[in-house]
DNA sequence: GACAATATTCACCGATCGGTGATATAATGA
DNA sequence: TCATTATATCACCGATCGGTGAATATTGTC
């Protein structure tokens, strides 16, 4: 019983994370987040929660979407050198695009005092976690196919080198850097698989 | 004529720097600025300027400082791997001890809105083109004297690459990265150069 | 010593920050 | 119909934000 919420939760949500992702957490405000979800502040608290409670959900929702749409076909067992170089390749495109030019939450996020809070940081490790294990499945997929010549010993730091490419094609594209730069970073990369 | 001021301005400077440094733009209040220096909010208005104007000159320094400590040895004629090297590592060694984990203020500051900023920007732009520059720099001469073989046509590539891993060290020296996974990094990229 | 110029000190400003109490409104079960 | 339960609305809180006006203190010049 008792009155039914007038929103959609899950428009709700996706607005929440749109305004973090634009902003960051510290320079997003309560009055941002009332004008990206069009309710007021009261209506937020008894829903998603406080600021740093919306702040988590974000966070979850980033890694669920940011997951499925680039990290997902590097975790797929078929995966290789050309989705490695898809994936790379389309962090330049969405840099250039207005609408790719927010980075990636986490890695912004990660430059900010939340990212020392109790419950960000293990959400944080986790999803760099989750980006280097891509990195090295696909790695690891590649090497089992013959597709790349890299001894095993090689794999975890070459795979912790595409992560840190990966980072800094983020960071750079939201930092707007012009799409050449980011190009020539990773076609460098991708030919260092051989 | 006029009464003296009793602070020493080139301390101030560098305790703005360390403030900002530490927190970055938005998230460094005045009120930090006064405890870092030591100066009250009207003296800082007097002297350093506003809060823009304390970022500007903290970025400046940053730059000097950063510049002289890191980039300089890879600006010089005789650089090469050697030199290229040691700045990956020292970057790994610094972003394990309490004092360096603040990362680079230029890369951190790049993803939050006053990046965008007419008066930021450029000076963010130009310490990214340094970066890259120096780097080309060390490969230039590394390539000039044989150490490695790289076709002239692959520097630009290549230097844009380890400006890549340069920007990933520093993100995530701050973001708390363990340094097992950075050295791996590191190491990587520095195989890479052959 | 009088005066002008600069620095320091202290109190204060309006705006915004994240968060809440009180009340009106709507939907349910009895 | 009516009490119950949950949501929506509105006004408001103290704290902090960046920035400033006005008075006081210290200096050099004449």
């Amino acid at each position: 019983m008792g009155r039914h919420i007038t929103y959609d939760p899950v428009e709700v949500r996706r607005s929440i994370l749109g305004a973090f992702w634009a902003s960051g957490y510290a320079e997003t405000s309560l009055a941002d987040l009332e004008r990206a979800t069009g309710l007021n502040r009261r209506q937020l608290y008894n829903g998603p929660g406080d600021k740093k409670a919306m702040f988590l959900a974000a966070l979850e929702d980033f890694e669920a979407v940011a997951g499925r749409r680039f990290l997902a076909p590097l975790e797929r067992d078929g995966a290789g050198v050309d989705d490695i170089a898809a994936l790379l390749r389309a962090f330049v495109a969405l840099a250039g695009s207005p609408e790719g030019s927010d980075g990636c939450l986490v890695c912004s996020v990660s430059q900010e005092t939340i990212a020392s809070d109790a419950d960000v940081r293990p959400r944080i490790d986790a999803y760099f976690d989750r980006i280097e294990g891509a990195y090295r499945n696909a790695l690891e997929g590649a090497s089992r196919r013959g597709e790349i010549d890299l001894p095993s010993a090689r794999i975890r730091a070459a795979s912790l080198h595409l992560f840190g490419i990966h980072v800094a094609l983020c960071v750079l594209g939201r930092a707007g850097c012009p799409a050449s730069r980011l190009s020539g970073m990773a076609e460098a990369a991708i030919d260092s698989l051989g």
